[in-house]
This record gives C-alpha cells, sequence and structure tokens, in this order.
RNA sequence: GCGGUUGUAGCUCAGUUGGAUAGAGCAACUGCCUCCUAAGCAGUAGGUCGCGCGUUCGAAUCGCGCCAAUCGCACCA
C-alpha cells in the first residue's frame, strides 16, 4: 500500500477515535483526506488541510482539531508532524520509508508506472478519423498524438482501452473523390476534362489517379461514365485508406478498430429512426425527417433525411453511436476537432431520446494548431493543397519532436508548433533535454559494469540532489493516475521533463564512476531506475528513449 | 446575437475536486568542463494571474458582469 494511503488511514482513525471521545462533535458528512505534497521541503513529506476543511463540521477551530489529530495519530512510519499555518497538518516520515519504496520499485522495475488493473468496463476511444479522400494534416496530427497518449496512460493507469477510428467511406465525400480522381485520371490519360465543382483539389488526388494509371493504364478510359466512377471509387478508397494507415503508423499510431460507415448503411440507420419515430422525437415537416434535439437542449431541430430521402451526416452519427453504446463501453470518448463542438449537443440529443445515459459519451474537444516558421504563420488549406501534411511535418521535425510538441499543451489551448525550435538539436528544445538525459544514463551503465546487483544499501544516498531526484521517482504513478483522470498527456510531458531537470543536477553533484562501491551502487541503481521512468513516461507520449545522442 | 475554448513574467506556457512566499523553458545578465556526454549545471533579474463585483478563514482556481483573441452556429462532412 502507498505511503499517503497510510497516512491517510491514521487520520481518519484519529478522527474517529476522537468523535467516539466526543472531542469531536459531528454535523454533517466528512470529506475524503486529501494529502499533497508540500510545495516547501521545510513543510514535510506530506500535508494535509483536512483540519481546515473539517472546521465548520466539527464547529472548532482549524489548530485545535488538528493538535487533536496530531495527538492521536498512531503510525510508526512518520518522524514528526508539525501544525503550520492557518491548520496544516505537516507529515514527516522516517527516511527508511522512502528507502524500502525504492527498494521495492528497484527489485520490480519493470512494473514500475504501470498500476494495478481496476477491473473497470473497457473505455472506448475514437480519434483522428478523417475522411478518406485526402492526406492527414497537421490538424489530424494533434488529435492522433493526443488519442494515442491518451489511450497509453489509461493502459499504463490500470484501465481497458480500445481504439476505433470512424472511416466515413459512405455519402458525398465518397462521390467527389471518385469524380475528382475520374478527372484526374483522364487527364492523365490526355483527355479534355472539367474538373468537378467540388473535387479535390489537392495534388495527392494526382498521385492516386497515377498511380492507377501505373497499375491499369487506360483499361478504365472507355467504360461509361458511370461504371468508371464506380471502379475509380474503390480504387482511390484502398489508396487513401492505406496511406492514412501509414501515415499513422509511422507517427507511431496503431488504431484497434476500423470501424466502416457503410456497415451502417445496412439497416443500421433506418433501425434507429424507426426507434426515434416510434417515441415521438422524429417528426415529419416539409418533406424531410427532423430531430426533435430541441426538447433535449440543442439550438434548433436538426434534419435526419433530407426531401430527396438521403440520410444526412447526421443520421449515420446517431446509428453509428447507437451501435457503440450497444457494445457495452463503460465509458466512450469522442476526440474532436474544436470546430465540431456544435455537434455535441445533438448528438448527445439522439442518445438521450434513443434512451442510453449520454453522459457515458465524453467529448473532448481539440483546439486548433498553427504552424510557425522562420516567425511567420504557415497557412493550411486542404483543398487548394498548400497545407503542410502530417507525413511532411514528420519529415521536416520528426515523429518524436511533433508528438512532443503536440502533446505538451493541454488539448484546450490553441497550439502555436514552431517548427524552427522543434528542429533545433539545443537545450531550447525540450525534447532532446529528456531524451539527452536517459543518453546520459545510459552512458553511465555501458561504462560501470564491475558493479553487483545485490544487498544494495539505499539509504547511504541521503543529500539533497539524491533525495530530491528520489522524491521525483516517488510520485510518478500518482502521475500517471491523474493525467488518466483527466485525459491529460500534457501532465506526462511536463513530468518527463521535470524528472530530467532533476537527474541533470544529480549528475552534476553526484558521480557514480570513482566513488566509494557501496555509494556507487546505490546510485547506480538510482540512476536505473530514473532512466526507466524517464523512458516510460516518453513511451506513453508515444516518443523514443535513445541510448546515445 | 448565441455557444465552446483561451487570457498568468518581454515570448511560449504549466498550475482549477479553493490552501502556505504563483512555477518552468526561451530571451537578458553572471559564473562552472585537467572530472561518468557542456544537447548539461548553478545563480541574478523579471508578475495589479485580462478588468470589476461577489462567495469565505482563504480565490489564478468557484459565481455573476464586462473586455480581448479564436473557433463554430447547414437538408456539408
Amino acid at each position: 500500500m502507498e505511503i499517503k494511503n497510510k497516512i491517510a488511514d491514521a487520520i481518519k482513525k484519529a478522527v474517529q477515535s476522537a468523535i467516539e471521545d466526543k472531542i469531536f462533535d459531528l454535523n454533517g458528512e466528512l470529506p475524503v483526506v486529501n494529502l499533497t505534497v508540500p510545495p516547501k521541503k521545510d513543510f514535510g513529506d506530506f500535508a494535509t488541510n483536512f483540519a481546515m476543511q473539517t472546521a465548520k463540521i466539527f464547529h472548532t477551530a482549524p489548530k485545535n482539531i488538528a493538535q487533536e489529530i496530531k495527538s492521536r495519530i498512531d503510525a510508526p512510519f512518520i518522524e514528526k508532524i508539525e501544525i503550520a499555518g492557518a491548520g496544516f497538518l505537516n507529515f514527516y516520515l522516517k527516511s527508511d520509508v522512502i528507502y524500502t519504496e525504492l527498494k521495492n520499485i528497484y527489485y520490480n522495475l519493470e512494473n514500475f508506472g504501470q498500476l494495478a488493473n481496476k477491473n473497470n468496463p473497457t473505455i472506448q476511444i475514437e480519434y483522428v478519423s478523417a475522411n478518406p479522400t485526402g492526406l492527414l494534416h497537421v490538424g489530424h496530427g494533434r488529435g492522433a498524438a493526443a488519442g494515442s497518449a491518451i489511450v497509453n496512460i489509461l493502459r499504463s493507469a490500470g484501465y481497458n482501452v480500445e481504439s476505433e477510428y470512424y472511416i466515413n467511406d459512405a455519402g458525398n465525400q465518397m462521390e467527389n473523390l471518385a469524380k475528382s480522381v475520374n478527372a484526374r485520371y483522364l487527364e492523365l490519360l490526355g483527355q479534355e476534362v472539367e474538373f468537378p465543382e467540388n473535387g479535390y483539389h489537392a495534388v495527392d488526388i494526382i498521385d492516386t489517379a497515377k498511380k492507377i494509371v501505373a497499375e491499369y493504364g487506360d483499361k478504365y478510359l472507355n467504360l461509361p461514365e458511370d461504371e468508371r466512377l464506380r471502379i475509380l471509387m474503390d480504387l482511390a478508397y484502398a489508396d487513401k485508406l492505406a496511406e492514412l494507415k501509414k501515415d499513422l503508423a509511422d507517427f507511431k499510431v496503431f488504431i484497434d478498430n476500423w470501424f466502416s460507415e457503410r456497415t451502417l448503411h445496412n439497416g443500421k440507420i433506418e433501425s434507429a429512426i424507426k426507434i426515434l419515430q416510434e417515441n415521438g422525437t422524429i417528426y415529419s415537416k416539409d418533406g424531410a425527417l427532423w430531430l426533435n434535439s430541441t426538447k433535449y437542449g440543442d439550438d434548433k431541430d436538426r434534419v435526419v433525411v433530407r426531401e430527396n430521402g438521403v440520410a444526412t451526416y447526421l443520421a449515420a452519427d446517431i446509428a453509428y453511436h447507437k451501435d457503440k453504446f450497444d457494445r457495452g463501453f463503460g465509458t466512450m470518448i469522442n476526440l474532436w476537432g474544436a470546430d465540431h463542438h456544435g455537434y455535441i449537443s445533438r448528438v448527445k440529443a439522439a442518445m438521450t431520446a434513443l434512451g442510453y445515459d449520454a453522459d457515458k459519451l465524453k467529448i473532448l474537444l481539440l483546439q486548433m494548431v498553427s504552424l510557425y516558421r522562420g516567425g511567420e504563420l504557415v497557412k493550411m488549406s486542404k483543398r487548394t493543397g498548400e497545407s503542410i501534411t502530417l507525413h511532411e511535418l514528420i519529415e521536416e521535425v520528426g515523429t518524436d519532436a511533433a508528438r512532443y510538441f503536440f502533446l505538451m499543451r493541454s488539448i484546450d489551448s490553441q497550439l502555436d508548433f514552431d517548427l524552427d525550435l522543434a528542429k533545433k538539436q539545443s537545450s531550447e528544445n525540450p525534447v532532446y533535454y529528456i531524451q539527452y538525459a536517459h543518453a546520459r544514463i545510459c552512458s553511465i551503465c555501458k561504462q560501470v559494469t564491475n558493479l553487483s546487483d545485490e544487498n544494495i544499501n539505499f539509504s547511504l544516498m541521503n543529500s539533497n540532489a539524491e533525495l530530491d531526484l528520489i522524491n521525483k521517482l516517488l510520485e510518478y504513478p500518482q502521475e500517471v493516475e491523474k493525467a488518466a483522470l483527466d485525459f491529460a498527456p500534457q501532465r506526462i510531458a511536463r513530468y518527463a521533463y521535470d524528472l530530467a531537470a532533476q537527474f541533470h543536477s544529480f549528475y552534476r553533484d553526484c558521480r557514480i564512476l570513482g566513488v566509494e562501491t557501496e555509494l556507487a551502487k546505490a546510485r547506480l541503481s538510482l540512476v536505473k531506475i530514473t532512466a526507466h521512468t524517464i523512458k516510460h513516461s516518453l513511451g506513453l507520449l508515444g516518443v523514443s528513449a535513445p541510448e546515445s545522442m
């Protein structure tokens, strides 16, 4: 059991005994004991504001409550307790506590950072889900980095997770893809063609057409238009999807489940609509079918089937989310671009109307990315093809830097991505700073080969530099937990940076080569734990930890 | 007009289930390699936490109202 929980237990018992002895008169519910690492070392190893929080329900001054708890607490691992400020209880642990913890970590190092399985129902997370009609751009990159990092973090925190990509492979955009590739195909074969009005102008469409020409030549040139369009749609779709999967794989993004929208068009959309019609949430007006989403807090009602009988995108999305709910996940997370926020209320409205608990669906919104090069904003546009694609970004700055930069800001902050900085191999670049710490440790390990791994006396490490590093390491499991609860990869990015900083300080003050054997053994074990933790935390972000730089 | 997000040091940003003297990096300035990777370390300086009112023992954090930036408000996806 973690030290923190032990202290919390001791406090609860002390309070309980005071209540039984009628010292405290309980007028309300006891809050949970909240233990934190204090901002200054002078304030002990752990602190709680419990006495201040309970002042009201005990009708007693915080300092008196603190005094009572202090006198009743019974815990062998606590060195001393001090009352400070307005009523903080500061706990000072006996020094052997942290050494025992460190020892446990060291002899079970592979598992450090992997929390116990929570045995919760599976969490599903859907992310990227870009249309298979073009290349992934930088905005998708942020979603890909965030989604995959959240998956890693949740798994590390002991949750069961399944990732999913929703492929919009039905409807207008596929028609446009077919028409666009068709136009390029004919162009390449020397025909005069007018480019379709809503077609995709980006150069990757030409590349796709070129591949088709290279493989099939003019085989489809003389087919009837609609037949050729059908064939080209299939070929282009396969090509686009393959490119998309490759770009994601290069970016260390691996999806468990690829969900095709087409599978919804075999009755699932109709049956979802039918249920909503039967319970009165869908009505007819002006020849179209409308979802009465205002009843559930949406701004206005929404069309689900047009006058011409064709279902809207929303209809497919209702069927899709119904399908997700029917698969029985405990929580479903959608990672959407911030420009889709208006969509939340209508999807949730539909789920509520279908009788599901819409709170199980959590929508995380990713704010926009702006790229800067040479201090200038780089414009992006998928239509004109002047965008920077994810592929180009990886080529330019590398997967490690790109992922770290995407992840170091909270997802609901707009991100200014400085391409020049991401490319710099210097201390200005946080990715290198962290990786360098790892490489330094690996370098030491290579040079120290004659030290035994047994009977390590961890308590020899008692200087500030050593204790600071130890304490930082002990915080790691809790950081993973917090990052998982908040879906906040930037917490891990920050932690990895702080840990690297702690190590670099240690490195200056504490040598391993050339010091007395027992101390060298202890320090070597400490830096091995550090290396593991840096590598593990970077791993959660999908960033590599090189052994030499 | 309505809704989402953001506003913290010169710049880029952490920090929200309310807590102790608000933290990093970069940029500026001063030191440190005969010593395990100087891609590093130590130090100095830098703040009305957008503005105002409120809630309370206590507010960057919660509530209300302003201001500014940004994204969105389709029978498109």
